[in-house]
DNA sequence: AATGAATGAGAGTTCATTCAT
DNA sequence: TATGAATGAACTCTCATTCAT
């Protein structure tokens, strides 16, 4: 384990970290071997502890790359100037696109971060309430200005949202074939519709 | 192990499904030990084997346990004569109660059915199928009689209710206190406002 | 278990020993398990134990009931008036019939007579010594009488006999269809050449 | 486990399986443990699997060691010049020596590779073949040249040969005192005198 | 005379982890 | 930076045995 860490030692790390999410992601956290995760770097297993400490290290750090990105991007969302109906577009093109860019990451983020201890898991869950919490708060601006129905409850309608993304999140990892930007078009097209007021 | 089985012998092989459910929701089929499921049934863990024959087909009837009934519900729900937004609400509440009802089960029907070989899955595939299709069915049957946007694609809706419902269920599963009738009127306001011509 | 035992008992208890000779010739006595006896027999595992007090028991009842027959036969023999190569003929003739007639035992008291204990083994162990005795008894008698050639350790005479024996029994048993009488006569045939004088 | 393997690895690799042939021949196959054979060499028992995938690749393993080299004599034998006897004795001593070169792998061979499964017996039964045909050959060519008797059966004769040694065999590994040369010597006699003519 | 249900000990096997090299 | 070898604890599963009925 190194503290400074050369190049190499950076890259490879990342490796073992994207490599670890597609065996997470495949078999499970518990369902997936250290030697499965050495074998797709191609590396020996007891190799794989120069990087990670633990098993459980090495799931944290999947969690923690899965959902970081997704989570700025959200803010970027959130404290932009678009109308409702923009934000809400953004936002579910950023999640599913997360699914197909930063590997098998977030599904491993949605499905096995429970398995941490809590101690590892509470700097995701403040990402994660910090998500939901500005995702909320883009439903409450929409109440205000009239985009949204007044009927509509913010913390529910965050979470469907988030929750309809997860789940198309999985297919779109299980079907590589599946077309993102259809999807992406059907959902917020869904949720618009949903949502928001008819003229 | 027994084929037609005593009164006892169903009974607690009732009780070993359910232990199984609830083990298998909380650490995930490779996190759950045999040991943690007999205990939970206040017997040790060889004797689970005079109940199953392996760990795995105590998933298998876990799995079949946790859709069965609410497959058998969407038949009778797609067959009726109601319009289409009294379908949807019934199969909304039709999911979600399961949730309840059937104790972790279909949880683990959603998150751990992969785990099973091929072969012990093709039944589940075929129960799966058939209640997309009939959800299916009853978006194509709104879309026909006007209910239903033209626009709408009635295999993406499908799906996306599912997804949905399911998304639900695991926060519904996790927390007790959950209000589900709540839930289930705030969903089948989203969908209903997301998929149907207003007025 | 019954002291007196009715009929039924003792057709039973016989009936146990000949499924356990037959199940322990096909898997060794390890590799047998009480399951396999009892499904022989047509009754479920528990009600072995009616009939032996553990497994052990059934492997020495089967061990003896293998030799018993064929001790008994081979003192018939040796005290018998004939000259030395009815004597062997006979011998060869009941130790190779014993692998056809007495089911598998004679094999299992062969291949595992080891794993009893010392205890139960004691009264096998006095019945070979006293089979292998006789035999001996049989090739001193033949070479006082000069059939037998001068140079023929008796001890090593009758091992080989015995060995042979059931080296060929193996056979037997495993191919029901390799023809009896042929073997004896070929086995006598090479042992008289081997053993005896030339005239 | 390794497919080259580092002289390290090999050596351990042979001692792996002297100790299982060790273990197998004094408790037999289902009756032995990995612990007892991981304990004879020195190492814990999950360490055995970095040697051996299965106790039963053991068996494997331990079978072909058992054979291989006896085998290979036999072909030697066979092919060479020497009359009947001389062959036949031979065959013999290369089989009886085995036994105490070879530790108690033949035994095991013998006793438990019927337990293989047949796919791992298939390469066994080849070279069991091959030797039984050619001992056949060789009486054969006895026959021919009038060294043996017109009656002999090559095939009954060439059984009757192994299943003597392994008779003997199973005396030689059961008692380390026994001596090798006395007993080659009169098993030798006694097949001579039994096959072939009188001058 | 027989069985259903349970048990507990132990089996074979896997696997995260360590560490000298 | 990486590996070969080993470990020990845990796991799934089997099985001889018991006993109330």
């Amino acid at each position: 384990m190194q503290e400074a860490g050369t190049k190499k030692y950076s890259q490879q790390r990342q490796a073992a970290v994207r490599a670890a999410a597609a065996v997470f992601a495949e078999k499970g956290f518990h369902g997936a071997g250290t030697k499965d995760i050495a074998e797709r770097m191609g590396i020996k297993q007891g190799s794989l502890y120069y990087y990670f400490k633990s098993k459980e290290e090495a799931l944290g750090e999947v969690c923690l790359y899965g959902i970081q990105e997704y989570v700025e991007h959200m803010a970027t969302i959130a404290d932009g100037e678009q109308p409702f109906e923009a934000k809400l577009v953004a936002t579910v093109t950023s999640h599913l696109s997360s699914y197909r860019e930063r590997n098998e990451a977030l599904k491993v983020y949605n499905d096995e971060r429970l398995y941490l201890p809590k101690a590892r898991r509470s700097r995701l869950k403040e990402l994660g309430s910090d998500y939901r919490q500005r995702l909320e708060g883009i439903f409450e601006e929409g109440k205000a200005n009239g985009a949204v129905r007044q009927s509509v409850d913010c913390h529910f309608a965050a979470q469907a949202v988030i929750g309809m993304c997860n789940a198309w999140g999985d297919l779109i990892v299980r079907d590589p074939d599946l077309d993102l930007f259809m999807v992406i078009q059907k959902c917020t097209d869904l949720l618009i519709n949903g949502f928001t007021k008819k003229p």
